[in-house]
DNA sequence: CAGTTAATGATATGCTGTATCACTAGGATC
DNA sequence: GATCCTAGTGATACAGCATATCATTAACTG
């Protein structure tokens, strides 16, 4: 993502926040930094040393996890529970609306690729789940996945 | 699972196996056994202290890890990657067909309940997955979700 | 300035999983 | 029967992700 991007976004995201009686210090704002730099999902310990290289500053893990929950809680940040990692919620840098969007995770490499599907395939499958009285975790799916490349390192 | 189906199960396995050419030890019983008999997914430290409970037989974690390893490619037991946890294979207990099975695992508690799908659904799922060029790593999607009384928990 | 809350630091520890090397048992071959 | 090979298992160490707990610092409020 390009830098004024980044910028915008995380000026948005300290509106948000602000707007919810929460605050974006900098510290969080260098996580958020780090993940909306990256063009891949991170591990806390990646972005302790992101925030390392980038900035100098020296966060304990426990900080990092601790900022990655507040994170979460204002919606900025999606955790990749397949993965163990953390994106940048892909809303925050575009306020138009994209559709239904899943991650595809190659369970190899652990790359990440956002896809958009068909509104009526995903409202189905909610159906579904909501038949058997449980109830989606996240609008957005991660789906286990082989990619591409690594498909055919393996053949 | 009544006990003589499990030994139904265990018996079929072990055919099964012997057909590939493998081999079905004992320890490899002993485990494959704690899964059956248990109704949720289980953990392979708690498939540790599964295995002494039943048959007084202290595995070391590494070798229920290699037994579970063992266990996958005989396509008996499968991992659950956003519980990290693993279950036998529904098929081996039953031979006739039960459709599209997904499934649904609480994010809180981490209950695990297999849903059938509607097939059109998952084929158009399955569809979008590879237009972007990525394969499902497995027939089964893993969908994080909330169960019913977690989410009355949580109200 | 005192008191309170929010934010962060420091330390220890737990759980899941892998790497590596050693040992044992059982079967094949001579 | 001795030797060799292999499959299975044991033992130990460690890596990566995550949480629990208590201490400390910063910021805000009256």
């Amino acid at each position: 993502m390009s830098p004024s991007k980044v910028q915008a976004a995380i000026k948005n995201a300290e509106n948000s926040c602000k707007a919810r009686g929460a605050n974006l210090t900098n510290k969080r704002k260098q996580v958020l930094y780090a993940l909306l730099q990256s063009d891949k999902a991170r591990s806390a310990y990646e972005l302790v040393d992101d925030c390392k290289d980038n900035f100098g500053e020296t966060l304990p893990p426990m900080s990092v996890y601790r900022i990655l929950d507040f994170l979460q809680d204002e919606h900025l940040v999606h955790k990749l529970k397949l993965a163990n990692k953390y994106i940048a919620c892909s809303h925050i840098t575009c306020d138009h609306d994209h559709g239904v969007v899943q991650f595809l995770i190659c369970n190899s490499c652990q790359i990440v690729k956002e896809i958009t599907i068909n509104k009526s395939t995903r409202n189905t499958l909610q159906r579904d789940v909501e038949n058997a009285g449980f109830q989606l975790a996240s609008p957005q799916l991660e789906i286990n996945c082989l990619c591409h490349s690594c498909k055919n390192k393996a053949a």
